[in-house]
DNA sequence: CGTTAGCACTCGCCCCCTCCAAGTGCTATC
DNA sequence: GATAGCACTTGGAGGGGGCGAGTGCTAACG
C-alpha cells in the first residue's frame, strides 16, 4: 500500500461503481455483481484484487469475511469530490422548486417552504435558517400601550424581519411618552445594528443624569424592560423528518435523532459550525457523528446565504450517506442562490 | 348478554384492573396475573368467567385463543369516563410546567413552550394552536417604505399578535402618504375585526369616487396589494414526535404518522374537528383512526382556550392508547387554564 | 347458585439445527 | 497482469420441537 490517497483510473472507476451500487441497493457489493454491471467486462477475480487494494487504502470495508464490501466515509468523500459540479438541475426538480416557492410573501414563509422543498427533493430532512439576531440594522421601532404598565414593542430591521414583544413596565408610560421615545430612537439610530443601539442607549441613559428629563426617564423605563431585546429567533425550519424513519434502522438512534432535530438551536449550531461564507457554494460534510453521535451514517449538504460578506442564513439537507448526491447537491446549490437573491433584495 | 353497556361493580373493578395492567405492561392480561394482583383474592377461574362476559359485552378481545385479553376502544372509553376528574396535579408536574413557562414574553413563545411541556409530561406529542386569523380585533397598523414600490405592513391585533408582510405596490407611495393612510385606518377602525376593516375599507374606496383625493388613492393602492391580508398563521406547534418512535411498532405507519404531523394544517383541522367551546374542559377522543387512519392506537386529549364564547386556541396531546390518562388529562386541563388566562389577559 | 379446583387443549414464541447462497482468498494457468 | 478454479467462511432463511401462558369446560364445594 504505497500512497493511500493516490489511486489509479481503474481503481477510481471501480470505487465509483461500488459507491453507486451500494447507494442504490443498500447491500454490500460483491465482485460478481460488479463484474456483471461493469461494461468493461472485468472478471470477478480481477475486481477482487482491486477491492483488496481499496480495502488497504481505507476506502472499503467488509461487514464480515464472507460478505461484499461497503464504502467507508473516505470513499464517500472521494466520490463526492469526483462528481461535484457535474450535474444540472433536472426539469422536474426545477418545477417542484418553483411551484413550491411561488408567491412567497415573507422571509419566514420562504424558510418554511424551502425546508419543505429540500426534504422533498432529497431523501433526508430539509433545514432552512435565517439569522435575525441583534446584528441586524434597525429600521424602525414602535411602542404601543396595551394596558397600564403593559407595552407592545415592535422592532423592524432592514432585512424586513419584525420582532414583537410584550413588556411589563415598572412605571406606567403614556402613549405620548412612548411616541416621543420611539421618535427619539428612530431619529437617532436608524441604520445602526440593534446591538449597537442597545449599548449606546444604555450609555446615554447612564450619562444623562437629568432625572427630571421626561424623555430620558421614558427611555430608561423602556430600556430596563428590555424593549430592544429582540426575542429568540424562531427562524429555524426543519422539515421532512418522516423521511428518516426509512433511513435509520436502529430504533433507539432514530429516537435520539428526532429529538435532536427538534432542538432547533442545536440544528442551528450544527449548520453554523460547518458552513462559512468563505466556501464557494455547497459543502458536503461526511462524518457527522463527530459532532452528533446519533448522526452516524448521515451527511450534511449545505450552503450559506450571505449579504455582503456576512452569513445571514443557511440551508441544508441532512440525509443518509446513501443518497443521490449529485441530485441533492444541485438542488441545494440552486435554492441557495434563490435564498441569496431574496436576502439581498431586502437590504 | 343483556345490556352491553351495563356492567356490575365486580365487572367494573376487573375491567379497570385489566386496562391499567395492560397500559403498564403492554401485554395481553391473563386471568392468573389478574388474580395475583387483585387484593380481593378472586380465583383465576372466577375472573375467567367475568372476562368471558366482558368479551361478549365488547370490552375485551383476544389476539388469539390462548392469549390473554386486551382492552377494546370501548374499554378505554369506559375507563376514561370512570377516572375523569379524580386526579390532582403532581408536584413534579407542577414544577415542570411552571419552570418551562416562566418568563414567556409572547404568544408564539407560549405556544412553543406549551407544546414542548405537553410532550414532556405525556408520552405523546404536544400540540398548541392559536387562531390568529382575520377575526381578531385591530389594534394598530403601520406602514414603512422600504424601497421604491416596496412597503412593509405591520398589523397588530388586540390579542398582541403581530402580522408583518412585505408588499409590492404598483405605484410608489411616499412615507408621508403611508403615514397618512395608517393614521386614517387607525383612527377609523381601531377595535374592528380585521375582516370587517377590510370589507369596509373596500366599500369606502369603491364609493369615494374622488380620484384626486390623495388619501383615497393611497388607500386604494395599499388595499390592492393586500395590506390587510394577515399572512397564513404560523401558530401551530407540534413537539415531541420522537416519543412516537417507541410507541408505534409498525414502521410504515410511523412514517405516515410523522408525515401527517408535519402538515400543520391537518393537525389544526383535527383539533378543531374534535374540540369545541361547549365542552366543559378536557376531552378525550378514542378512535382517532376514523379521521386519520395512521392514528390507529392513538388518542387525543385536548382542550379549547376561549375568549368570551369564541375558541381562540386549543391544545392537545396525541399519544398512544396505552398512556397514563389520569396524569395527562390533569396536565392538559391545568395548562388549558393557563392558556385561557393568557388569552384573556391580552384582550 | 356463585365460586373454585382440576385438567386437557391450544397457540405463539424461542431456541436450535441445518442448509444454502453469496462471497472471499489463494493458487495455478494463460 | 488478468482469469479460472476451488476450498472455505459466514449470515440468513427455513423447519421442527419444547415450553409457558392461558383458555374453556366440568365437577365439586360452601
Amino acid at each position: 500500500m504505497p500512497n493511500p490517497g493516490q489511486i489509479g483510473p481503474r481503481e477510481r472507476e471501480i470505487l465509483t461503481a461500488i459507491v453507486e451500487t451500494y447507494i442504490s441497493s443498500g447491500e454490500p457489493v460483491g465482485s460478481r455483481t460488479l463484474s456483471r454491471l461493469n461494461k468493461d467486462g472485468l472478471s470477478p477475480a480481477t475486481i477482487r484484487n482491486v477491492m483488496a487494494d481499496l480495502v488497504d487504502a481505507g476506502f472499503l470495508e467488509q461487514p464480515h469475511t464472507s460478505a461484499g464490501r461497503i464504502p467507508t466515509a473516505q470513499a464517500y468523500r472521494y466520490y463526492v469530490d469526483q462528481i461535484s459540479g457535474k450535474a444540472i438541475l433536472s426539469a422536474s426538480d426545477q418545477n417542484l422548486i418553483s411551484e413550491n416557492l411561488a408567491g412567497t410573501v415573507d422571509l419566514q414563509q420562504f424558510l418554511e417552504r424551502t425546508s419543505h422543498v429540500l426534504s422533498l427533493v432529497s431523501s433526508g430532512v430539509g433545514v432552512a435558517i435565517a439569522r435575525t439576531g441583534p446584528q441586524n440594522a434597525l429600521e424602525h421601532v414602535y411602542f404601543s400601550r396595551q394596558a397600564p404598565n403593559k407595552v407592545l414593542a415592535v422592532v423592524v430591521t432592514k432585512s424586513g424581519v419584525v420582532h414583537d414583544r410584550i413588556m411589563r413596565l415598572e412605571n406606567d408610560l403614556s402613549q405620548t411618552d412612548l411616541d416621543t421615545a420611539a421618535n427619539y430612537i428612530n431619529a437617532n439610530f436608524r441604520g445602526w445594528t440593534v446591538d449597537n443601539v442597545k449599548s449606546e442607549l444604555g450609555r446615554r441613559i447612564e450619562h444623562e443624569r437629568t432625572e427630571y428629563d421626561r424623555l430620558m426617564q421614558s427611555l430608561r423605563e423602556l430600556y430596563k424592560s428590555g424593549a430592544l431585546t429582540t426575542n429568540a429567533p424562531r427562524n429555524v425550519f426543519v422539515e421532512g423528518v418522516a423521511n428518516l424513519v426509512a433511513k435509520e434502522e436502529d430504533r433507539e438512534r432514530l429516537r435520539e435523532l428526532l429529538k435532536t432535530l427538534e432542538e432547533k438551536e442545536r440544528v442551528a449550531e450544527l449548520l453554523s459550525a460547518y458552513l462559512d461564507t468563505r466556501q464557494e457554494s455547497v459543502r458536503v460534510v461526511i462524518g457527522l457523528e463527530e459532532a452528533v453521535p446519533e448522526m452516524r451514517n448521515f451527511v450534511l449538504i449545505g450552503a450559506p446565504a450571505r449579504v455582503g460578506d456576512e452569513m445571514q442564513g443557511s440551508l441544508a439537507v441532512i440525509g443518509p450517506t446513501r443518497m443521490d448526491y449529485q441530485h441533492t447537491i444541485t438542488a441545494v446549490s440552486y435554492i441557495a442562490q434563490l435564498f441569496d437573491k431574496l436576502l439581498n433584495e431586502n437590504v
